[in-house]
DNA sequence: TAGAATCTCTGGAGTGACTACAGGGTCAAG
DNA sequence: CTTGACCCTGTAGTCACTCCAGAGATTCTA
């Protein structure tokens, strides 16, 4: 199998397959007489699980780490659940700050509905504001006065 | 003000500033005697509002773009409304593909609750399943079983 | 007043995970 | 025989920092 066919087998594009094996995460395939790679089912299988890790925004050294245990199958698997673990609360953090990000972003667009000058535009007004440490429809202040006069 | 006070009063890293500077989001500041930058409270000010922005996730070079505005009050506001708007936008698909993540990360883990061998581990086999395109745990096929006898 | 700790400077390299070239070689179809 | 699709290597660019080396300036303590 050429590196195009892999590429379209299993949505992987042809550059990054050089680069996972530049970064060592698939093996060097044998080449054919004119120097092209020669790749087997087993660097599809392989690449189709990287492919799969990488789905699940795991990162490569972790990828990394995963691949050595699928090929020693009789080492213990306790370091792959707190792997999975650890990045299942990376995502879950992300998760809540995207979140509040979201309102923050909703709060803002709320300040200016229709397009007119940008001297008296409620969200560059915003923004600036929080250069006075003013409280802000973003971040308002937890104690004192929230509301500006 | 010397960089260090700035980088203390604004919370961002001296380093950062400086890398502002250089990317043209900052001005130079006027530099005393002895060659250290001195900065003014204009630079705190804005310095403070590139923060607030990058709290949002802008980008810097849509930052450039907020800081023309900031710059020419006479300007119309319209693009302002519509990068906010693309931040949102932006943010609410990484929402959702995150959302999603979280989904396959929590099936993913629901199949090994106990460390073993390497080898029956319930993670290790999904992942690997997916090399061979059978329905996982995680992106379960649309049509057709969708369960593993 | 000496020495140490802290601050500042510049320029350059490193991060992660690709992505995009430039400049060439190989191969099949028309 | 030329066109186009594919493949090769090596290098540089992306984003937004972050870290470092090696040097000079300032400030604190003994």
């Amino acid at each position: 199998m050429r590196i195009g066919e892999l590429a379209k087998a299993t949505g992987v594009d042809v550059e990054t397959i050089r680069y996972y094996e530049k970064a060592q995460l698939l093996s060097a395939p044998t080449r054919s007489d004119n120097g092209y790679r020669a790749y087997t089912q087993a660097h599809l299988e392989r690449l189709a699980f990287i492919r799969h890790c990488r789905a699940l925004d795991i990162p490569l050294a972790d990828v990394r780490r995963l691949l050595t245990f699928v090929d020693s199958p009789h080492s213990d698997c306790g370091e792959i659940n707190h792997l999975v673990d650890a990045q299942l609360a990376k995502v879950r953090a992300r998760l809540a700050s995207m979140q509040a990000l979201e309102r923050q972003l909703m709060a803002l667009r709320g300040l200016c509905l229709a397009p007119h000058a940008a001297s008296e535009c409620g969200i560059l007004h915003e923004l600036v504001a929080a250069a006075h440490g003013e409280a802000c429809a973003c971040h308002p202040r937890s104690k004192g006065s929230a509301t500006l006069k």
